[in-house]
DNA sequence: ATGTTGTATTACCCATGGGATATATAGCTG
DNA sequence: CAGCTATATATCCCATGGGTAATACAACAT
């Protein structure tokens, strides 16, 4: 069993993955609907759908035979999370970068 | 081939990774240096470095036996950018930004 | 020239992942 | 009830991924 972010991570290294989960991102979806876009076989959109649940991406309810999904936040915070500490540190670099760029004009503005 | 996302996060799914990329954002480090907090061999330590090369997370120079890593930022940032889009919508802010993403996502999910 | 250190490559094993087809289940509708 | 729709599960196939040990290579040191 892997830690929740390895799973967040997983399931969203998929195209078709993603693109469901943007889809979600606008509004819940039956699983048709979500597998509408795609040439994939049903059972293939199922496993998609299946692993996004249990990576806890999305959660599912029952509505007469369909299921609709719904996204669920949290993993993606998470995701935003890992991701923001990169740009804090990236953004830091670049401040760095940008600090010798001005010494740099400093130094060569007595031309 | 696989999208450039989908290469980052496929290569981010990995515990060793995520903490190799971890601390090289503390600052460029060796194969070695990267690979020894694990209990893997030293063939494993280069596999996952190789992985990371390839999404382009990380670029190496040589320094003698030596090959330094270093942090590369773009991958991260496009990770970052695809989350914010997510804490846009949670947060209720609806745009056609989302429409945009999606339709390109569902564009390219051929794998 | 030889050895030593750091890293990459090769060859192999086993588990997992994404795909397909076929079949089963659940819930509606006539 | 029978039949239709939506979705899930079973089974199988093949490719990839993470691990290993063995080996090769590259650069420095002696």
């Amino acid at each position: 069993m892997l830690d929740p972010l390895s799973r967040t991570l997983a399931a969203l290294a998929d195209p078709t993955r993603r693109a469901m989960v943007l889809r979600l991102s606008q509004g819940d979806a039956t699983v048709g609907e979500l597998g509408a876009p795609f040439a994939l076989s049903q059972p293939a959109i199922s496993k998609h759908i299946k692993v996004l649940q249990v990576a806890g991406l999305i959660t599912q309810t029952r509505a007469a035979q369909t299921r609709p999904c719904r996204l669920e936040p949290a993993p993606l915070q998470e995701l935003a999370a890992f991701a923001d500490h990169f740009r804090k540190v990236t953004e830091g670099q670049l401040d760095q970068f940008a600090t010798y760029l001005a010494q740099i004009e400093i130094a060569g503005a007595s031309k």
